[in-house]
DNA sequence: CCTCATTATTAGGCACTCCTAATTCTGAGT
DNA sequence: ACTCAGAATTAGGAGTGCCTAATAATGAGG
């Protein structure tokens, strides 16, 4: 009900804190404090002070000790600043020359100051797009959002091609080598070989064959030829 | 020397201060604590603070009871923000459907969550336009900027022709009341009488006659066939 | 079931940016 | 010169959002 009202005047932080929490809780599982802090790069204690704060407002159920969680109407909010994001990074990679490894941070800025309108006017532009430059699905205006079934590149069996759907990885050093080895969405990646023991992963992708670390693969999201 | 360092720590409020004193302050006239109040609708008490602290960081002069002036750091910063908000504005009206007279509120969020790199693309995009959708002059990016010898429409005298080059008003009705009567940047005008005593002004613009009160006269601003 | 490391919260502070109310300064007109 | 309205400043206070340090709750291992 006084949902509008506030939507108007969350502020920066504010809108951080709920994308966060939505970030850190999958299929509404609660966020730790902790987690929310390393994430935003605060002090537990101030985590503690502004969960209070929001849980008061309507934003979170906060259960001290346990976990915060996002009410609907957080959770709305949240959404709306996750589509901002992906469609502005979708639209600075479309239209103004950025890449996947540079568009993440001017996002972050952007995303608290453009208007619905304008959100609106760039989902236009660019033909209405699903996913982001990361592939990561952009949630519609009325928040709904489609979360493709993957599976990472860990987890895909020796002599399988998949096709690579999302790379979970924000780190700008990291994307740009990711890139240069092919491993963009949409790229055919077959596993050709897997080191037990959370080993190194043998694959081929644009034609060449590289090996890469399990960390690496435990970001790399692929739907397999059986729709896995 | 510090200059460099506290661009990157200017806050919202800061930047607006500077933008505003900038605006109220040309050939470096000092600006008065009232009107810059009233420019940002804050209290003059508010004002007061502000200015303080800014002094104290170099970016103002202040003499107390007498008035405020950018020091050339404080120029500086007023000039980036300047060319940030009319790049903007002609980036959003060349590009995403914005018209003259709703892209004032757009720019004055995103000037402050831009980075250098996305204007300068915008700029580049654009073909490094050398005024906004209004005329203003856009500032060059080592903060150089070019006033037009401009003079009021109150000013022509009947029977001159002349070229419409710049509309200082920011009211959206406004604005787009003297769109519909054609007087865009570029529109070649001809006051045909103007009644004395700060009456109305007739004119002929886009082959039609309209009469504009004298208000309206004063933020039209033209050059003639001499140049003035 | 008790202890203790981990995790979270509260307490107390600070910077920023705004406010209203009270005070002080300035300069124009007598 | 003096008064006084208007402009500007200072005083005091509130909300946000962060911090560090101190305290409290949790739950896993002995």
């Amino acid at each position: 009900m006084h949902a509008a009202l506030q939507q108007e005047t969350l502020t920066r932080s504010v809108e951080d804190y709920l994308k966060a929490i939505y970030r850190l809780s999958p299929e509404g599982r609660p966020a730790a404090t902790s987690d929310i802090a390393n994430l935003l790069e605060l002090s537990p204690a101030s985590v503690s002070g502004m969960v209070k704060r929001l849980s008061e407002q309507g934003l979170l159920e906060h259960v001290p000790y346990k976990g915060v969680q996002l009410t609907d109407e957080g959770r709305r909010a949240a959404l709306r600043m996750v589509r901002r994001h992906r469609l502005i990074e979708a639209y600075l990679v479309a239209t103004l020359g950025y890449t996947w490894d540079t568009v993440h941070e001017e996002a972050e800025r952007l995303e608290h100051a453009v208007s619905d309108t304008l959100v609106e006017r760039m989902a236009a532009v660019l033909g209405h797009p699903t996913v982001d430059p990361h592939g990561d699905p952009i949630p519609a205006a009325d928040g709904s959002i489609e979360e493709p079934e993957c599976v990472p590149l860990t987890e895909v069996a020796p002599g399988r091609t998949v096709e690579l759907r999302r790379v979970d990885e924000s780190q700008p050093e990291r994307l740009r080598y990711i890139a240069s080895v092919g491993l963009i969405p949409g790229a055919a990646v077959t596993v050709l070989e897997r080191q037990p023991f959370d080993g190194p992963i043998t694959i081929q992708a644009s034609g060449r064959t590289h090996v890469i670390g399990h960390e690496l693969g435990r970001v790399l999201f692929c739907t397999g030829d059986d729709g896995v």
